[in-house]
Order: C-alpha cells, then structure tokens, then sequence
DNA sequence: AATAGCTTTGAGACCGGTCTCACAGACAAT
DNA sequence: ATTGTCTGTGAGACCGGTCTCAAAGCTATT
C-alpha cells in the first residue's frame, strides 16, 4: 500500500462497497460486524477493506448507534499520584471491556468540574466517573443523572444523589487512625486538611463540602470523643492547600502554647508538606511529634522514620467504579449500590510515645538525625 | 434496539427550531454561532434554546465539520507521576486552547500503543500526542503522519519520523551528572534502567529502544569515557522493572569484588528501588554509596539524606507538546521542529567520597536489613 | 419606479456510519 | 406446481449537526 500523496479523505464504507462491487449496505454489514453476509461477499469485502485501508469512523458510528463506547473521567487533579492511580484502575477495567477514556481536570474547581461535564456530555460519553468537587453543588450531577446516563461518583460521596458510588471506609479509617494514635498516649491531636476554606480553624460540619473529609473528621471526632478527649475540634486545620498555607498551619499548631503530640493528614500531598515543616522546624519524627497520613504513596515509605499511613486501595476503586459503571452502561436497573472499600492501616514507624510539653522545648531540637530505620 | 427509551431522547436544533418558528439551517445558525441572523431571531431561538434546555451533540458537530475538538494522548503509564505531570501539562494547555482530551495508556507495550493509535485516530482526534515506547517499532505513528493529522512526540524521539517532538536535553543531563560524581571521586559508576531486556548486562547501543535512555546512556559514556574511567559501560544494567527485578540487580552489583561506589538512577520508579534496596542492604547513603536520579519526584526531597535529582520540566513538556499540537491543527506548515527543554541538577545531600573497596568492610554488608512492612 | 447590492432566511445536500424493510432467489414442504 | 420459509442483498431513511445555494426582503442608488 503506496501512499505518498496526502490523502485528506478518507476511505469509506462506501469506497470499499465499491471495490467490492458490492452494496453500501452489504459492505456496511459485513465491516460493522452485524447482519448476515455469504461466505463469498464478506471476502471481498474484507479484501477490497484492506487493499484501501479502511478505518472505520467511529464517530459517525457513535452517532447512529447512540453509543461512544467512550466513558468520560472528571477528577480533581491528575496531577496527584492518588488520582492518577484511580485513573489507572478505571483504564484498565474500561479497555477490559472495550471502552475508552476521556479524562478531564476540574482542579477542584466547580465551574471547571461543570463545563467538563457539559463538554462530556456534549461527547456523548456513555456514561461518567466523576470524583466531584462539592458535594453540595451537585446540579450538574443531578441532571446528569436525570438525563438517564450512567453516572459513577468515585471516592467521595454526595448523599440523595441516587447513584451508584464507590468510596473508601473514611469514617472508619480516621477513627482507627485516631485510636492508634491514643492507645499511643495520644490526648492532643490535630488534624489537617486541603479543604478550601476562608478560615484555617474548623468551626462545624458546614465548612466542609466534600465527603471524604466530613467522613474522616466525624471518625476522628467519635474516636476523640470516646476516649474522653475535651474539644478535640480545637486542633482541626482546614485549607492547607499548597505549600506555605501548609507550613503555617503547621507552625503555628507546633507552636500553640499546649501543642498537639500528633497530627494526623487528611491526604498525601499534605502530609508531605506536614513531614517537611516537621523537619524543617527541627522537629524529630516520631520523638517530638507522631505522624499519620492518609495514602500509602511511595514516598512514605522511604522516609526516616517512615510515615504509618492509611492505605486506600484506590486503584481498585477505579476499577470497581468503571466496572460499574459499564455495567449501567450494558443496562442493569438495580437500585443504586454504594459500595465500600476497606482500608487497612500500615504501622510504619512515624508515632512515638508523646512528649509531655512541659519536658520538651518545641523547636529547637535539632540534632543532626543520622539514625537509619533498622 | 431498545436504545430509545434508556436514554431520554435529547433536544435537538430542529426541536429548537421548530419551537422557536424558524427553519432548522435558521436556528442551526444561531446555536453554532456561525453564519448571520436578525437580532429579533436569534433572541426568539436562544429564548427556545433555553427553555429547552438544549445541549448540542459535539459528534454530529465532529462528523460535519470534520474537527473534533479534542487531542489524543498515548502515555507509558499514567500511574507513574511523571506522565501524570505531563499529562496535567497537556490537559491545562489544551482547555486553554479550547480543546479537550482523550487518554489511553500504553503500558509501555506496542501491541497496546497499537491498539490506542487505532482508537484515537477512529475518533478523529485532531492530533496526537504520543510518548513512544519503541523507537524501532514506528510503522504506526508514520502512518499517523502521512494521513495528515498532527502528531508530537513527546519526552522521547524517534529519528527519521520527520514530526515535532519535544524532549529533554538527556544527553546533557546525564553528562552533568556523571561529570558531577566524577568530581566526587568517583570511578566506578552504575547506572541503572528500567528499559525491557533479555539481559540485565549491557552489551550494545542496539539493545536499546527508547531514546531517552538511549541519549541518557551516551552521555554517562561520554563524561566517564572523558574523564579516563576505563570500559565504564560494565556498571550499566537494564530491565530494572519492578521491585524484585531492581533489588536484584543493585544487590548483584554492590556485592561485585569492584563494586560500583556511586549509582546513577535512569527514573524515578528505579530510583525509588535501588534507594530501598541500598537501605536494605544496610548500606548508608552517602557514605556507602552515591546516588543520583532522574526526575524530581516528590520523594527524592525528604529521604535522608534528600536526593540529588536531575529535575526534568516534565510539565512544560507537555505544555509545550500540546501548544505545538495545537499549532499544527490550526495549521502551520512550519518544518517539524524539535524542541529540547534544558533539564537542571538539584544538588542536594546523596552524593559522597567514594569509599575504597578495601575499607569496606564486609561485616557492614552483612549488617543486613530489618525488612518494613510496606 | 426600477435596478443593484446586501442581509436574512429556508430547502436540502452532506458527513459516514447503522438499520429497517422490501424483494430476490434457494430450498423444503404440501 | 404452488406455497411457505429462510437467507442474502440493495435501496434508502436516519442520526444531528454543518454548509451551500437560491430565493426573499430590505435599503440605497439612479
């Protein structure tokens, strides 16, 4: 097969019909892979198929068929190896079955996560995994859903919304986290959190629009609580998005009169920033302050001392929720499922006996720390 | 087919029409924003429009107009940060510019890098962007080309392909790198990738099939070669693919009777491996073992010791890819250009003196690892 | 008043597939 | 020989947009 001229059209249902000496129809057939054709026929058009190089235009098929074969994926940030994972797993189970992505990027930000869904939409996806932004401007969603397309919410929930979604155990996890923590000698714990918010300190539930963490305070709260902790609130940080808000946060928390022992992360990207302020105050790991974060990431592991985390299989709830999600697709009417999954907490070596405030001075401890984790 | 009643049947621009008491070309005007209308009926069809909540179907648009709107992206694996970057790169450049795009992942395999052309291209996609995972194996990504559509390369080359490709200064860096180690003292340097091979042991350029790692390799060679190092190709080792094969391989090359006193990590996932594995073996860093490693993952900085890092703009690379892209579906006839993004070294604390071999005493090999849960 | 020139509008072809339906021909049963 | 069933094939509608073209409407010029 010669082609040196730029061939701008391309070959067509048609132009092989023709080769073939056959039908549109018939050509249309036996290349679609529906209908019936004789032995005979279908050779020749198979031959004349290849002798022209025939790729099928996918869009003109979606557009009669109603079907894209397409599923479209709107997360909160690619960027982040959490997501990134999860994407992974939905590839996986969608090109398992013959789908592919369309991925796109809310940044966390409603207004980008709304046009996503209108240019998916407009795309015609079969249906959508969406990890949204807010849980309580969901309209989008709604109609979404209302329009009668699969729709799949994938690590945070949005309740009333009647649809399928598929989130890890937070409550749960943060609670285990938080007694882990006081079976330790933990009272004074903090926990901090990327959720945007015009002011650092945690005043009620309301403040916070994403599931995940309202599951994850609740958890830490009620573990708290339990253990007979007095306002375990105080020590909550919101909107430790980026690196300087994270810093201070964290500074100005190691640096309250009855400091926190503890601080357990909301997510990996603050946890990172968490360990860097730590060790940039001077601060030894897991002697001044114990450490908890959420996500295994790799990096976790490879520090010194290396961090307990929360293990969220998030690869497997990319692959559970496009495997529901294309199971809506094929057409199953079962009520909406919420599945649950499990996270196993990893002991590392990140939480310590803690320092009785009065025995340490908080920031300048700095000892040149040479220790290997062994 | 019983595809009618699944979904709801949407608004069309003849639904619009009619509502609005024009023609279907009249209202199609209005709502595609191209051709001219009155001021009285473009009011009357945005009124109906609204009032029906009407949602244009962007492949209708596709098939018609014969654009997609939307760019497609092959990448080796997006779970590794670093395509997710890149990817993040990408996406950002491309809504910028009012595309959207579609990702498949190649796993680093050809047959699937196969496979997503076919996809991609079946979608109309304007453009491509593809990290190759083959140098050698390129029939598809030419035919890509010569059918006319738009195609970038990015992070690794393909010589001879005649299309922009946008990479990093490789060569450079690794250059800069081994210069740097040189400096330190040292003589005998590993390096170690990730490249798929029958034998870990390197033997010849040919072995190779990625350019990067190839580029990467010459300039190692060179700077030793410069620097008088004697056959400095005997430290270098492929196929570091996942964690048993990596810790086998630094294992194997640090218990050599002349082991190599500084490593050199062609990306970050083998990096990540031989620093565990180092850790493992109860080898100190750096004063057991230099090491180097591409990209500035996020755990290069809070290891202990930090890691020095050659940092790769992989973000911009992909900014700059889709930008290109970009540029070429709008059509510029410009030659293909390729664009070489500067890389820069990040020194920080994991680079030593070499020790002599005979003051390593083999007791502190032996002194070996505690393994961590992990 | 008539003609030219411009803007608006509508009819309908078109993109590249799918899919319905009617019909032709083969073969079996009556 | 007639009827019925079944398979293979072709004609053409259809999906939901874009886009060409010609007719209609309006203003301006002579």
């Amino acid at each position: 097969m010669e082609h040196s001229d730029t061939y701008k059209r391309s070959v067509t249902v048609q132009d092989v019909a023709q080769r073939a000496g056959v039908s549109k129809a018939t050509a249309a057939r036996v290349l679609g892979g529906y209908g019936a054709a004789s032995a005979a026929v279908k050779a020749k058009v198979l031959a004349a198929s290849k002798e022209l190089g025939y790729q099928p235009n996918e869009l003109a098929r979606s557009i009669s068929t109603g079907r894209s074969g397409t599923i479209g994926v709107i997360v909160g940030d690619i960027e982040n190896p959490y997501f990134g994972l999860a994407v992974r797993g939905i590839s996986d189970a969608a090109s398992a079955a013959g789908f592919d992505v369309i991925l796109a990027n809310s940044g966390e930000e409603i207004e980008k996560e709304r046009d996503a869904v209108r240019v998916l939409t407009g795309k015609r996806v079969d249906g959508l995994i969406v990890t949204p932004a807010r849980a309580s401007e969901t309209r989008h969603l709604r109609e979404v859903h209302q329009s009668g397309r699969p729709l799949v919410l994938l690590d945070r929930a949005v309740p009333g919304l009647g649809v399928d979604m598929v989130v890890c155990d937070d409550k749960d996890a943060a609670s285990a986290a938080t007694r882990l923590l006081i079976k330790a000698g933990h009272r004074r714990i903090a926990y901090i959190s990327a959720v945007a918010s015009d002011d650092a300190i945690y005043k009620s539930r309301d403040q916070i629009d994403t599931s995940t963490v309202m599951e994850r305070i609740d958890g830490f709260l009620d573990a708290s609580r339990q253990a007979g902790i007095e306002r375990p609130e105080r020590f909550i940080r919101l909107g430790a998005t980026g690196s300087a808000a994270s810093h201070k946060i964290v500074t100005d928390l190691l640096n309250l009169p009855e400091r926190p022992t503890a601080i357990l992360a909301s997510d990996n990207v603050v946890a990172l920033e968490v360990f860097k302020t730590i060790r940039g105050l001077g601060l030894l790991l897991p002697d001044d302050v114990s450490l908890i974060a959420f996500h295994d990431a790799d990096w976790t592991s490879v520090t010194t001392p290396p961090i307990t985390v929360i293990a969220q299989p998030i690869y497997d709830l990319g692959l559970e929720s496009a495997r529901i999600l294309i199971e809506r697709i094929r057409g199953t009417a079962a009520a909406p499922r919420q599945v649950v999954v499990k996270t196993t907490l990893i002991e590392r070596q990140s939480i310590g006996a803690p320092v009785r405030s009065d025995e340490v001075p908080p920031s300048r401890r700095a000892r040149a720390s040479k220790r290997m984790a062994s």
